[in-house]
DNA sequence: TTCCGACAGTGGGGTCGCAAT
DNA sequence: ATTGCGACCCCACTATCGGAA
């Protein structure tokens, strides 16, 4: 509230136009909102959390501009080619030496993506509708359709500083077509019935309370998410965050060229697949989608003939990367010829969506049958695909927030691993042994570390585990304590991924800690064949 | 008054491209 | 060629706080 109403002062602060030039107010708005948020606008600085080692002493007092450190990071973001580096580098010395040292810690927050000051995105959204006194959900629906606060921040504070009332101006934002909104997000639920009971769908059978109400249920594709926007023949397809990779995937801008609609915003999942339609492993698509597609040559015999010709290197696997496809599949639309879908509910969007994109839609079921639902999970989970996602047919589409429409349920796997060191904690965490490694026994001696995790801890774990791995340390190294392996831990996972980094070749994905178990000894651990064949065949 | 939803924080694995070595 | 770094793809989970009930 205090947090709210400081943030909100600064703003208004901010807009005042004292210097009688309303335009460098406004753009020290769209500064300050991104700053307070604990973003830069410029996307790419090329600086980063190893830029922030060796950082000059700070000045005395304070002399810089909002402007003024923007123009910097710009000067910066600009800077490509030989000696950029180093030019780089003089600039943010630069930048920092010119800082006071409060200066300096909230400048290495913004680079490092720290801030630590416990109000980011939706305080500061708060907060302006405080400044501005206008509807907070008007102003967080103006920042989903526009997919940044800045811009919005602008027009809101402009219209209040100029005397006007800033509704209109909130009114302005609008879905357009080209330019991409905030996605929605799902939650998470353990299995299928609690997913069901948090969208107050009854499940069929218990005989009581209202008619059960039905859910559909999607299959969820284990690739990338992708927003798709296409007026006539151009289209552009953005990631979740927004960045736009239309460059990358002729294949996606193709497919979506020959639906049957000429004006329409999709959202839906990339991701590569086998001859058959087996979904390939994440990173494949990951791979492919930071790679261009290879040009016109997804069927030349001799490129993927070199590419995969020993040794392989890194070139060669980014070439093999670009050769693979990436196919889309729908599961929601936005917009279609003319009309915004935001607010209609799922199963009228879905009656608009089988209509634009057929053939192209991801597998679904609409049922109110527990039992159904069920299957259809199992179904998905045999195929290979990530799991389901559960939605309630009546929600709007949900721009920018976890909302409880979409809630999803993926098949969850368990080992019991040992803990072979530990790493001290930084932030809340400070003082406290917080990500664990976790190694699985080798038949032929010792531990084969699987990856790390800090997941699943409660505060007072952490406590516990403080002490207990300190009972049990061996030596340290920077901020790695090692361990006598003999503390088992029973992990949750998603699934297990080939590694170039740990010496199994295998690593655990999402990692997190179910509980410490002492009725385990490290001998009665879970071994790496058990986990290699756990990889191998599912 | 208690309960609960949304947010912030704390990090995980992998991949690419780029510049420096 | 290899290495280190930044940026981005996928994230899970707990503590906290304000507003809803």
């Amino acid at each position: 509230m205090a947090k709210r109403a400081a943030i909100a002062e600064l703003l208004r602060a901010t807009a005042r136009d004292d210097a009688g030039a309303p335009e460098a107010a406004a753009d020290d708005v769209e500064i300050v909102v991104a700053y307070l948020a604990g973003e830069l606008r410029q996307r790419r600085t090329g600086l980063g959390y190893a830029a922030l080692r060796d950082l000059p002493p700070p000045a005395a007092g304070p002399t810089l501009t909002v402007a003024g450190v923007d123009a910097a990071f710009e000067k910066m973001a600009g800077l490509a080619g030989p000696g950029s580096a180093a030019a780089r580098a003089q600039a943010a010395a630069d930048l920092f030496g010119a800082a006071t040292a409060r200066e300096q810690r909230f400048l290495a927050g913004l680079v490092a993506g720290e801030l630590r000051q416990g109000a980011l995105d939706s305080v500061v959204l708060d907060a302006l509708a405080a400044a501005a006194e206008v509807d907070a959900e008007a102003v967080r629906r103006a920042v989903m359709l526009r997919g940044a606060t800045g811009p919005v921040a602008r027009a809101v504070l402009a219209a209040v500083a100029a005397g006007q009332a800033p509704a209109p101006a909130l009114a302005g934002f609008r879905l357009e077509v080209g330019r991409p909104v905030r996605p929605m997000l799902a939650q998470s639920a353990p299995d299928v019935p609690a997913a069901l009971e948090k969208l107050g769908v009854a499940g069929a059978g218990d005989g009581q309370g209202p008619a059960p109400a039905g859910a559909c249920l999607d299959v969820k594709l284990d690739g990338i998410r992708i927003q798709v926007h296409r007026r006539g023949d151009d289209v552009r397809v953005f990631t979740r965050s927004l960045d736009d990779i239309t460059d990358r995937v002729p294949e996606i801008v193709a497919a979506v060229r020959a639906l049957p609609v000429g004006e329409a915003v999709l959202d839906g999942e990339a991701l590569a697949l086998d001859e058959d339609g087996t979904p390939r492993p994440f990173q494949e698509t990951a791979a492919r989608s930071a790679t261009r597609a290879a040009n016109g040559a997804a069927n030349d015999a001799a490129a993927v003939e070199a590419a995969s010709a020993d040794p392989p290197s890194a070139t060669a696997e980014a070439e093999l990367a670009a050769q693979l496809e990436l196919v889309p599949f729908f599961f929601d639309v936005l917009h279609a010829d003319g009309a915004d879908l935001l607010d209609a509910p799922l199963r009228e969007r879905l009656k608009v969506l089988e209509r634009v994109a057929p053939g192209r839609t991801v597998r679904r079921l609409v049922t109110a049958d527990a039992a159904a639902a069920q299957a259809f999970f199992d179904g998905a989970v045999a195929e290979r695909q990530e799991g389901v996602v559960v939605k309630d047919l009546d929600a709007p589409y949900a721009a920018g927030r976890r909302g409880a429409g979409w809630v999803k349920v993926k098949p969850r796997h368990t080992l019991d691993l040992v803990v072979l060191a530990v790493e001290w904690g930084s932030g809340r965490r400070q003082g406290w042994l917080s990500n664990i490694h976790l190694g699985a026994q080798d038949p032929e001696g010792g531990f084969v570390m699987l990856g790390k995790t800090f997941k699943g801890m409660t505060d007072e774990m952490l406590e516990w585990q403080t002490r207990r791995f300190l009972e049990l340390e061996t030596g340290r190294e920077r901020h790695v304590v090692h361990l006598r392996p003999e503390q088992v831990v029973e992990i949750a996972f998603d699934g297990l991924q080939r590694s170039p980094r740990y010496p199994g070749g295998l690593a655990l994905r999402f990692a997190r800690v179910l509980r410490y178990r002492d009725d385990k000894t490290a001998a009665e651990a879970d071994t790496i064949e058990t986990v290699r064949t756990l990889a191998g065949g599912g």
